[in-house]
DNA sequence: TCGGCTTTTCGTCAAGGTGACGAGAATGTA
DNA sequence: TACATTCTCGTCACCTTGACGAAAAGCCGA
């Protein structure tokens, strides 16, 4: 291709110029575990290994506007418009991986994102990619290609501290749900058994937290549980529990001698 | 030049590929108060403005590497090498700004650093930039140039919020410090008033944080103080403090009726 | 219909953390 | 030497947390 009259940039002719990818931790919380979204790749590199959903960003792009086209293409699932705000879903940018030494093609960049889904988008195979699929996270988790083994960890990482001092675990959840649905996200990201009755004097009294909306939902066998939905107003990407939501850190206490 | 014989990268055609810069957030503690380290520009855009320390990836570089480098040829400061980890000085990645809207030469991606380090550094003017300084956050911050006030806000809260659950503050400090220093720090960075006797409690209690050094500083008024370091082994990126020294957020209680 | 069983929700209690504050120790200064 | 200043150690009331008991309110099988 000749090259075109576009202006190009009065940027310094040292500096470099770096192909740009987006790749997408969507995370989600299906059973009682935590389970990450992996596509098959189609093409070279990596051809037929699992990798993140992803792909180069497009000129006259946002990093956003890419990471909500590649999940759309590979996995099928549409991301609500700009939701790096409240309700279900959460999206927001987790780091950047630096140009050397991650692809073979070259020297490429690669801003990840960190998705936060209710489980119910099931994604349909298509686009790039084959066989968009949910994995557990921390069990067989084969090698991702690239990088991605990586980016995954540095993703359900900042998700599991997230979930301490943040409203984000009502990401994971429908509009309304109840608090054992909330502390099923807890107990599924972290790993661990929270007590449900002291759990659920935290998440019903922490101000700013929960809302009641005065439904009754569940189907299952014992007593109906309360819906709530997030409180009015919650930006959960700013707003911060106090106090925060702790996980246990030391699991070793000395045995009590006979 | 001609074109070379290096093979062109395997990307889409459609692709694009963007120029990359990074820019730092150096904070460090003076007298009371925070401050970040500002550059007056010597090129356009924003010729005479201050902005953030920052500039160009060069090919072959990694962007820990451009920071540093960045940090240096503007304002003398040497950043040691491959400090992401422990002692004074702190570099960690912020987050990177999209290619669209930001800079008046077209699509420019940006990825921010946060560099925390004591404040022996004056910095030397010199390099692509004239008159690197210190300026007071929160203060009278002018404009700063493309949409570094942004950038600046961000390093401010992800500083402010570390130091509640990362030994981070530590880096603040000179090797070996006392635990008013400490307490100076969290004073100047959160913009608040610390009960000293309470301060020295939490921070000398909190396991994997201080380390008592023996020897006594300090040569002020009033009592010697005893110095500490941070204790060893502690990789102040991953640790976590437990309990964390949470900032005072409902600053208004009731009054109490009479 | 009627006990079990399960789950939610509310209380109780001891242990430990937190903020407010008093007081002694150890220094510089008038 | 008297005083101010700062560091360090204690005390005490209040709150949060974790462990756990128990009532409420629905399913399920006999």
């Amino acid at each position: 291709m000749a090259r075109t009259a576009l202006p190009p940039p009065a940027v310094p002719g040292t500096a470099g110029a770096f192909p740009v990818t987006v790749d997408v931790v969507a995370l989600t919380v299906r059973g009682a575990a935590l389970h990450a979204l992996v596509v098959d790749r189609l093409l070279e590199p990596y051809r037929g290994q699992a990798a993140l959903p992803g792909g180069f960003v497009l000129p006259g792009e946002t990093l956003e506007q890419a990471a909500g086209r590649e999940l759309e293409e590979e996995t099928g699932l549409t991301v609500p418009a700009g939701v790096t705000g409240t309700g279900p879903w959460h999206l927001e940018q987790l780091r950047t991986y630096g140009p050397l030494g991650r692809d073979p093609r070259g020297p490429v960049l690669s801003v990840a994102y960190l998705l936060l889904a209710p489980a119910f988008g099931l994604p349909a195979a298509g686009g790039d990619a084959a066989e968009a699929r949910w994995v557990p996270v921390g069990g067989t988790t084969a090698h991702l290609a690239f990088d991605h083994d990586r980016i995954l960890a540095d993703g359900v990482e900042r998700a599991r501290a997230k979930l301490e001092y943040s409203p984000l675990a009502a990401a994971f959840c429908p509009p309304e749900f109840t608090v054992a649905e909330l502390r099923g996200v807890y107990e599924a990201v972290w790993g661990t058994h929270l007590d449900a009755r002291n759990f659920h004097r935290k998440a019903t009294g922490t101000p700013g937290f929960l809302e009641p909306t005065g439904r009754l939902g569940g189907s299952g066998p014992g007593r109906p549980a309360e819906l709530y939905r997030l409180a009015a107003g919650v930006d959960p990407t700013a707003a911060v529990l106090h106090p925060p939501l702790l996980r246990q850190v030391s699991p070793g206490p000395a045995a009590p001698s006979a």
